[in-house]
DNA sequence: ATCTAATTCAAACAAACGTTTGATTCGGGT
DNA sequence: ACCCGAATCAAACGTTTGTTTGAATTAGAT
């Protein structure tokens, strides 16, 4: 019960910070939001940017529950592994449950880079571009060049990442009783679809879609 | 030379709202930097968020200098019209001679969304959206279901805003000089073939497809 | 030259910000 | 009971914010 106030102001920043950004944020918002005294910030934590930080590291202390690698069954072909990596990726992109500012830390990054961008290309981006270039592999074939392969593999992320980034215009584009029909699976099967057909290898092995267009599927 | 002042002040407010944010950047730097007077922006614009809206709108109106949109010859089949869609798309996002920070406003409006955003999607998106769709509409036939054909598009432009927005990832992942020799003409014809077989309506690009550099722009 | 409207300027406005202060309350050790 | 440090509180601190004001300056038309 002792460091209460403090653990409050941790969850009430991250809560206001992600919602708002840093300088849009206040102090007095904040700890109105926890219960405490104005005072409580620069008491448990100096100043606000102490609170950031601490705010920001217990957010990425939390948010451990993505896995860095999926390992495949082997036996899976190679669109069913296509299918699932879309999936997967979509899920971890739009899971609503994670903090706000991830996006918004990737997308300055992308505006502004600095050397955390080749860190996170490193550690995040090229294992994941090396397990969809496994994938393209299988299902193109070795022969395939690697700058075409590439190119596809752009498309697919790029399709993917649409969603992930430009969900504000989708809504608007849309309305938000459409944007909030669609779901994972969803997205996933017409980007799978959609892609493997563009790779001139068909719609998904083992599915009844038609053969040539991406028909309608059932709608939840 | 009347409206000096009011265009150096979009392209200061621009340039600081990009790189700080709208709360962290002040009017006094903005004015500073504009070498413009306190209080022009309130002469101009109104406030604050009106210069920030008029900012963002700018960002993107400004790519396409004459007509949102581009008309097409009627005789000119489908689907060449959705190659010369993708590579005008392309073209304009790619321009390197544009400011720096019309991406990076852009993607500060994707995080942390405001009625610029509203505002930009009516007055730029939409009519980019209903363009697109008469193609698909030409492509796929009248009696295509629309979300199917909203997700087909989505597909389409995230290929296209993947280079747009993940230009400092894609240049990490395969190199500069590989990133240098890519050309809008490369992308818009892989963007353009791989979509046409996504919808089932040509055939995929192939291997010895004429995917060599044919041109090479101004580089600054 | 004179008038008029548009534009720029320095100065000040009230409000909100992060931060600090000093008194007050609470709990355990002596 | 007494004391001391931790913790919380209301109030005010000085600074910076966006915004407003009214005079000064400019440019064009009469």
């Amino acid at each position: 019960m002792i460091d209460d106030t403090r653990q409050r102001l941790i969850d009430a920043a991250g809560a206001i910070f992600s919602e708002k950004g840093y300088e849009a944020a206040s102090v007095r918002d904040i700890c109105q939001q926890a219960s405490a005294n104005i005072a409580a910030v620069n008491y448990h934590f100096g100043d606000k940017k102490s609170l950031y930080v601490a705010a920001v590291r217990h957010a990425q202390s939390c948010a451990d529950s993505e896995n860095p690698e999926v390992v495949w069954p082997a036996e899976m072909p190679p669109a069913e592994r296509l299918r699932e990596f879309i999936r997967t990726m979509l899920e971890r992109k739009l899971d609503t449950s994670k903090p706000h500012w991830h996006l918004g830390i990737m997308l300055r990054e992308m505006a502004h880079p600095t050397e955390a961008c080749a860190a996170v290309v490193e550690d995040y981006v090229r294992p994941m571009a090396n397990g969809l270039r496994e994938i393209l592999r299988d299902l193109l074939g070795q022969d395939y060049p690697e700058d075409q392969g590439n190119l596809i593999g752009f498309s697919i992320v790029g399709q993917v990442l649409f969603y992930y980034i430009h969900q504000p215009i989708i809504r608007l584009l849309i309305g938000n009783e459409a944007y909030d029909k669609l779901t994972v699976q969803t997205l996933a099967d017409q980007i799978t679809n959609f892609s493997l057909a563009g790779m001139g290898l068909g719609p998904a092995p083992g599915h009844a879609a038609a053969a040539v267009p991406v028909q309608s599927e059932a709608t939840s």
